[in-house]
DNA sequence: TATTGTTATACTCTATAACTATA
DNA sequence: TATAGTTATAGAGTATAACAATA
């Protein structure tokens, strides 16, 4: 999708755009922004699935896991492991529900919040030194702008979706 | 990168943060607009990676496949077929210098300049749908921010990078 | 010997299919 | 028979290594 067309506002000819392909600014700030993220998981044991579990797992119990896969856009046989992982350390649990053994209740521990939390202070740090680049009117601007973007349902049609991975 | 955390301001657990984090929101819309130009790229038969070497090319010829690879962010030996391709549909010229035998000398023919602008105005008018979504004020806030933040050195540092692809 | 482009191979990640256990 | 979870297999996409031609 063209992603150094970000770096141009004309186009090496000369040509004039009026400005580059969208995706060629978003997809490549996306990509940095997860390279950044990654240094700071690694600091705190998580890959990108695991912390994109804990986000979503919060307070708040999952009931299938079928339903948590669905909700972060994974396949529901590439977060087992995950899952594997995570309860080994007593970040989640993971238990047989009573009324329906063949699901698997799931639950965020207090080790598990906490952990997330420092996660998520940490990225959240190092994206504010990003942020404070922007003038004060832009940037709320930008965050307002993601915030609808991200929103809209044409734009949020469900596919499977590669996931948090970024190799 | 907990993409779901785009859809809310609060936790499931009520747990309020200030802002979801920011990868949150950019990588999805990053994937939502790469997919928005897949079908345009489709109507033209242009592939993403061949749209991103058609749009790179321009009008200036490049003087080495591998210094377009490294433009692009792409594996040299990815783009071979691409170049097969566009070359065989005489989108491009694939010339060896006389000077150098072992250089292919790389241009755009009047057709590629053709319909890569096609491709690209049809993907900007649909993009430009989006952004009429925002207020006139964050809109332009939003492009700023883009710009800017897509130029900023710490988040250009070079990485071979997944490239344009999005199964 | 080093470099450009190419081909062949291996690796990573993901999705699909097949299996177990509960219902 | 249908569903939740799991395991095993196969497929894309990419990178690495080996190669041929030219310098």
């Amino acid at each position: 999708m063209a992603e150094n067309a970000a770096d141009r506002g004309t186009t090496s000819g000369g040509r004039p755009t009026a400005r580059p392909d969208l995706a060629a600014m978003v997809v490549p700030l996306g990509r940095a922004l997860m390279a950044a993220e990654q240094p700071v998981l690694d600091a705190h044991g998580l890959t990108m699935w695991a912390y994109t579990v804990l986000l979503y797992l919060d307070e708040t119990p999952v009931r299938t896991q079928a339903a948590l896969a669905e909700a972060i856009r994974a396949d529901k046989t590439r977060i087992i492991a995950v899952l594997d992982d995570l309860e080994a350390r007593e970040l989640i649990r993971r238990q047989p529900d009573p009324e329906d053994r063949r699901v698997r209740l799931l639950s965020l521990t207090t080790e598990g919040r906490r952990l997330r939390d420092a996660a998520q202070a940490a990225i959240q740090e190092g994206e504010e030194r990003l942020l404070s680049r922007l003038p004060a009117a832009d940037r709320a601007g930008f965050l307002r702008s993601l915030h609808t973007l991200s929103g809209l349902p044409e734009l949020t049609a469900r596919k499977p979706g590669r996931g948090p991975s970024r190799t």
